[in-house]
DNA sequence: GTAGAAATTATCGTATACAAAAATAAGATG
DNA sequence: CATCTTATTTTTGTATACGATAATTTCTAC
């Protein structure tokens, strides 16, 4: 049901909350973000409509609508999940991964290490996605990988800043190494275990780096 | 964003697909929905995104929106994602939950008990979900109750089929005292692996269901 | 008779207009 | 001066209308 307009709306209002444009508590107001966007009431309603279920905005009935920003505890507590998830697709994946689909694994990692040697945290992430969607695809649960996207989707833009953290990126590569080895063995619980491990250090990374930023201002 | 029309298109097509009064595949004609609803276009189209969303039903661009029923691969997955987010909630229950939940767990569960006794099991679906819910509270991760919260709303249509399987219900109860004695002693793994066991369980007795009736056609 | 092209039809996405409901502001009365 | 009532304004929800695009059907040519 994605509409061109209407898409193209629900990103923009995305983009400006996930930068900080669009502070926490701020009223999207249908009439200005119909103008700002140019374009009419109805693909801004369905917009907010969309906004408010993947859980970006809040209606209170005859109020408005609220961009609702996710809270530091909102965010440990989806990494928490998070966490869950990516260590039930790696358990489930090194039950049922194929001899092909543990080659791409193996490649998209190896793709995450030449990103490392250039030394380019773009191309990082990017072949970092491309690895942990083998193991969702591997998984063989394709609820579970939606589900899975979908909130790797909500934590993305924070992660994106994470990365950069110092000495992040090879750490990361050596639990991928560790993931890989273990689903190739077929210990669903140890890669389980260091999958979740993998998530939550990411979390806490992130929280750090909340703390840093707060402490900067 | 929920509009009375809208809400009622949404709810009303909702309970046809559970029911069965709309099968997979059937097509959601705007207009006729529009007309069968006594409301515009305007409404059911905002009933339509929201079914999108919430999975119920698919858009192919510019040939209508379809009713997506799920398929028997589809329950087995969402059952095996359920019980691994049941499990985490228990867990966390076991290691967060504070002494006035923990009472509370204990009544909601003794409410499950009397509706045995009174052999009345719409009563103890009610309970069940009250016995649930104290769980996914005591959590402590709101989000994490909510997307649990969310999958059981969407397996429970058939959850309330399969409960009046012969015998469940005393099992089922004997398994929730197994879990409150896990979360009462802070026994983190056991209440999780019960918990995944009390889910599976019924995914697969709901699986046995549904072969049953196949044969039975 | 078949294949390709053109026309027609259906449906989707968007805009605009209107009505109802509620919040706020203003005025009157005690 | 305060409070209650009323009026105005804002905003939301729904209806309808229009334009564009794709699918289907029909017509023509080979």
């Amino acid at each position: 049901m994605s509409s061109r307009a209407a898409t193209r709306v629900f990103q923009g209002v995305e983009e400006q909350i996930a930068t900080g444009q669009l502070k926490d508590g701020a009223k999207l107001d249908e009439a200005s973000l119909a103008e700002r966007f140019e374009v009419s009431r109805t693909p801004v309603r369905e917009a907010l409509l969309q906004l408010v279920g993947s859980g970006l905005a809040t209606q209170i009935p005859k109020r408005g609508c609220f961009v609702k920003a996710p809270s530091l505890r909102d965010m440990v507590e989806m990494f928490e999940v998070m966490s869950e998830l990516e260590g039930m697709c790696a358990r489930l994946a090194a039950r049922r991964i194929s001899d092909q689909q543990l080659a791409e694994l193996k490649a998209a990692n190896a793709g995450c290490e030449d990103a490392i040697k250039a030394n380019d945290s773009d191309l990082y992430y990017h072949k970092n996605v491309d690895f942990h969607e083998c193991i969702y695809i591997a998984c063989g649960n394709s609820f579970l990988a939606n589900e899975t996207r979908s909130l790797r989707r909500r934590l993305q833009s924070f992660r994106r800043l994470q990365l950069r953290v110092r000495g992040r990126m090879p750490q990361s590569l050596g639990e991928h190494f560790e993931i890989v080895n273990a689903i190739e063995s077929g210990d669903a619980d140890q890669a389980d275990r260091i999958s979740r491990q993998h998530v939550m250090i990411q979390g806490e990374r992130f929280h750090d780096l909340l703390v840093h930023m707060e402490q900067g201002v």
